[in-house]
DNA sequence: TCTGGGGTCCTAGGACCC
DNA sequence: TCTGGGGTCCTAGGACCC
């Protein structure tokens, strides 16, 4: 063991949140100069006629109130004359994160753990956090013409949470410090991992704002929500969260494919052809994987909009994929065929590979 | 207004065993 | 006939994130 250095000692350890800045629509204008300026929308196949929704919108579109999530025949009502509609290229936008990912792991003394195409955490031990931050943004402008925003945290919640008040084109550090001068008065629905659901569940405790969530009683948090994310939550209202970042490489447990149809299916041969296609796309990314197939899960939604999900235990190698596709198909039976099916999705999960599961894990989802 | 597709993790409740 | 308490596994469903 080497003594620490009296200049080490002094230095911390930072996480810094990288997010690029409308990133799907940045590529696009990038490769379609003459859309600089000009409200551009990306989902779907770029047909707003179309079932689909809103991947990224730029924030000239956004001054209409376009944003993600949204249906893309709702954002061509609101879309100005001069908007542009355009197809998702994940290839695109894969090559281009490649590239931003690959700049940041280049960066000297920094730990990267990848949470998806736009948006990374970086881990470092250094006195001056803005600096590497500064440093961090001119490399990835410099290497793909792309901006981003990075957030400066003792921790990833912190960190992650800064990034919202860097954009466009910023940075903004929030710690222990300053967690309730700059969080306490703001809703709990601010704080990643609190959807809409939560916010509701906690309103109705009287539990409103960041402040109220880390005054509020375990006891009764855990009440409502159980052990685990009874006290998570609790934390949360005090920003407190992991701070290790990982770089190891992240191992899905689970592939699926899903597919909302243009035109409900209305007979069992339909659904029977969907399922079979679906479930042999889903078994595609885990044939190439030695592990087993521990569970199929079908999921349906049924017009206008009531979605099932259910499952069954299975133990299949990943070579077997008649096995696997004979499952999904067994499970299809028990669906309703008197009712219209709008959408349809296959999904497999994995074990884990030989040597475990070395991650614990949080209850935020995702990859955190 | 009408809701994609890819994931992750947590909880509740029933089945089953001792 | 009525019935404990604890543990684990399985399934369905919920919620959230990018």
């Amino acid at each position: 063991m080497t003594q620490p250095t009296a200049q080490t000692r002094s230095m911390s350890l930072w996480v810094l949140h990288v997010d690029m800045d409308q990133f799907i629509a940045a590529v696009e204008v990038l490769r379609q100069p003459e859309l600089v300026g000009r409200p551009v929308i990306v989902g779907g196949n770029g047909d707003p006629t179309e079932r689909a929704v809103v991947a990224t919108a730029s924030y000239e579109a956004r001054e209409f109130g376009i944003g993600s999530g949204m249906p893309m025949k709702v954002a061509a009502r609101k879309a100005p004359d001069d908007a542009v509609f355009l197809p998702v290229d994940h290839a695109a936008y894969e090559s281009v994160s490649a590239t931003v990912m690959a700049t940041l792991r280049g960066l000297p003394g920094v730990t990267l753990e990848i949470i998806g195409w736009d948006e990374c955490f970086l881990g470092v031990m250094t006195d001056e956090p803005e600096e590497v931050a500064r440093r961090a943004r001119q490399a990835v402008l410099a290497a793909t013409a792309l901006h981003c925003s990075i957030g400066i945290g003792d921790n990833k919640i912190r960190a992650k949470i800064a990034t919202g008040f860097g954009k466009p084109r910023g940075m903004f550090r929030l710690t222990e410090q300053n967690w309730f001068e700059v969080m306490g008065e703001r809703s709990t629905r601010e704080l990643w991992g609190i959807g809409p659901r939560v916010q509701k569940r906690l309103a109705g405790h009287g539990i409103r704002t960041v402040r109220n969530l880390a005054d509020a009683d375990r006891g009764e948090l855990v009440a409502e929500f159980g052990p685990r994310m009874g006290l998570w939550y609790g934390d949360l209202g005090f920003g407190r969260g992991p701070a290790v970042v990982d770089d190891k490489p992240w191992v899905a447990r689970s592939h699926s494919r899903e597919t909302t149809y243009q035109q409900n299916l209305t007979t069992t041969e339909q659904v029977a052809a969907a399922v079979r296609e679906l479930a042999s796309r889903a078994f595609d990314d885990c044939a190439a994987e030695d592990r087993l197939v521990e569970r199929v899960h079908l999921k349906v939604r049924y017009a206008p909009f009531d979605t099932r999900t259910f499952g069954r235990k299975l133990s299949a190698p990943t070579s077997d994929r008649g096995g696997f596709v004979h499952a999904a198909l067994r499970l299809a039976s028990s669906l309703d065929p008197a009712r219209e099916v709008r959408l349809l999705g296959v999904r497999a999960e994995m074990t884990m590979p030989a040597g475990g599961d070395p991650v614990e894990r949080t209850p935020v989802r995702g990859r955190i």
